[in-house]
DNA sequence: GCAAAAGTGTTATCTGTACACCCATGA
DNA sequence: TCATGGGTGTACAGATAACACTTTTGC
C-alpha cells in the first residue's frame, strides 16, 4: 500500500473510491477463409483455466492504449499492431470476486507474422469465430461489440493490410470481408468496388495456389491523397 | 480508507494499482436552430471555476451508466434521458494533479423539459456549439468525439424525440439535423427521406409560429416493426 | 475437354441531389 | 399582392446488385 501517495490524492479526491481498471483485447486474425480469435486460458484466480480474452491491469503511469500495447507485445511478441478502443465495461458484478472495470480493445494481427512460440507458451490458441469455447464473465458480450466495431471500420476503409500478408489477391481480400461481415459478396462487384478506391497496387506476380488461372497479387498503396476516396462505403451495413 | 475491503481484494489483484474513475457527460440540447451544450463552472479544485463538462466519480457499486444517470439527475432534475457511452479517456496526465480515468457519455435532453432552477443553482449554462468557452483538461477532445458519435447515431436513426418536443414540424426536425451535421439540407429531399422511414405520424394540428401557411405537427410513432427501416441511412456522412 | 476461379461487361434498379413549381396565408 | 416557408413533382447522375460471359490453365 502506497500510503504516502494515497494521502496526497486524498487531499483532492479522497472521499471517492478507487477501482481496478483492466484492458481486455479481442484479437482478430484471418486464415483459410475464417475469422479467428486468440483466446487464453486464464492463468490466475478467479476462473483460472477458463478461456478468456487477453487482459491485464492498467498500471500507474500508462494510458489504456499503452497498457493494451504492453500486454499484446508481452504475449504475442508483436508491436505496432492496429488497435482500437471498443468501450468500457463497468457492471460492478461483471467479475464475481472483485470489482474490475474493463476497457475493451480490438486488435488486428496477421496470422503468419506472429510468433507462435510466444503464443503457445501461454497456452493460448486460435479459435474460429463460429466455434469458440464458453468464455468467462462478460467476454462474449465484449466480443460481440468488438466485431460490430470491426465491421464499422471495415465498411469505411479497407482492412486488408492489417490482417493479410503484404501481397494478397482480390479473392483473398473478398474472403476476409465475407468472414468479417458473415455473408457472401458478389466476386465481380467486390472487385470493382475495392479497385475503384484507388488504394490497391497491382503487382506482376501471380498467385497460383488458389486457382488454375492464377490471380494477380495486390498490395496496399499508401497515398497521401487517398483519404477522401476511402470515405466511400465499401460495404453497406 | 476501507482497509478490510482492500485486504480482501489484495488476495486477488492486490499487486495492481487502483484508479479514480469518473464519468463526464456531454449534454446536448437544441433550441433556435442551434445545437447547445450544457457546461458547468467546476465547483472544486483543481481548476475550480473553469468551464467543464458535467462529471462525477463512479462509486463502489454502480456502473458507469448508473453513475452518469445519477449525476445527470442530480444536476438537471431529469431522468430517463437518452445516453450513450462515447469512450474512455485514460491519458495519465489528462488532469494535472491526480490521475483520473474518465468514461465519457453524451446525453440528449429536451431544452423545454428540463428544470432551469436546478441547472442554474449549479451555475451551469447552455452554450451554442460554435460559441463555447475554453474548457478544462481534455474536455474539448471529449466533445469532439461525442459529436462524432451523435452524428453517427443520427445518421442511422431519427433523433427527433430525444431533443425536440412531443410535437414538431418537419422543418424543425431538419433544423436539428442541420445543427448536428453542421450543414444545410435540402428541404424537399429531407422531408421525403424522413417520411419514407415510416416512423413519423402526422397530426391534424398545425404550427403557425414559423410560417404563414402553417406546418403540420408530427410525432414519433413507436412501431414494433419499424426497426428494419431505421437501418437505412438518413444522412450520408 | 472440362471444371473452376479470374476477370470484364451489361443492364435494371435504387438512391441521392438539384431544383422547379404550386400552395396557403399573414403582413 | 407579395414574400415566405410548406409541400410535391421531376429529372439527371451515380451507386448498387444481379448475372452473363470470356479467359486461363491444371487435371
Amino acid at each position: 500500500m502506497k500510503l504516502d501517495n494515497q494521502t496526497l490524492l486524498n487531499e483532492l479526491y479522497g472521499e471517492h473510491p478507487q477501482h481496478y481498471v483492466a484492458v481486455d483485447c479481442v484479437i482478430f486474425g484471418y486464415r483459410d477463409g475464417e475469422l479467428k480469435l486468440l483466446l487464453y486460458p486464464r492463468s490466475f484466480e478467479p476462473a483460472k483455466g477458463n478461456w478468456s480474452l487477453l487482459g491485464g491491469f492498467i498500471q500507474k503511469d500508462e494510458s489504456s492504449d499503452q497498457a493494451a500495447e504492453r500486454i499484446l507485445k508481452r504475449t504475442t511478441g508483436l508491436d505496432q499492431i492496429y488497435m482500437e478502443q471498443v468501450a468500457a465495461f463497468t457492471q460492478p458484478d461483471r467479475e464475481p470476486s472483485a470489482r474490475v472495470i474493463s476497457i475493451a480493445y480490438f486488435a488486428l494481427i496477421r496470422l503468419d507474422d506472429h510468433d507462435e512460440e510466444i503464443v503457445h507458451q501461454y497456452g493460448a490458441d486460435w479459435f474460429s469465430f463460429g466455434d469458440k469455447p464458453e468464455l468467462i464473465f462478460d467476454h462474449e458480450e465484449i466480443i460481440t461489440q468488438a466485431l460490430a466495431k470491426l465491421q464499422q471500420k471495415a465498411g469505411y476503409q479497407l482492412v486488408g493490410p492489417e490482417l493479410l500478408p503484404d501481397l494478397f489477391t482480390i479473392t483473398q481480400l473478398r474472403g476476409l470481408y465475407e468472414a468479417i461481415f458473415q455473408r457472401t459478396l458478389d466476386p465481380g462487384n467486390f472487385r470493382k468496388k475495392v479497385l475503384s478506391l484507388g488504394v490497391l497496387k497491382r503487382h506482376n506476380k501471380k498467385d497460383s495456389t488458389e486457382s488454375k488461372k492464377g490471380a494477380f497479387y495486390y498490395s496496399y498503396e499508401e497515398k497521401p491523397d487517398s483519404q477522401e476516396k476511402e470515405l466511400n462505403r465499401i460495404i453497406k451495413i
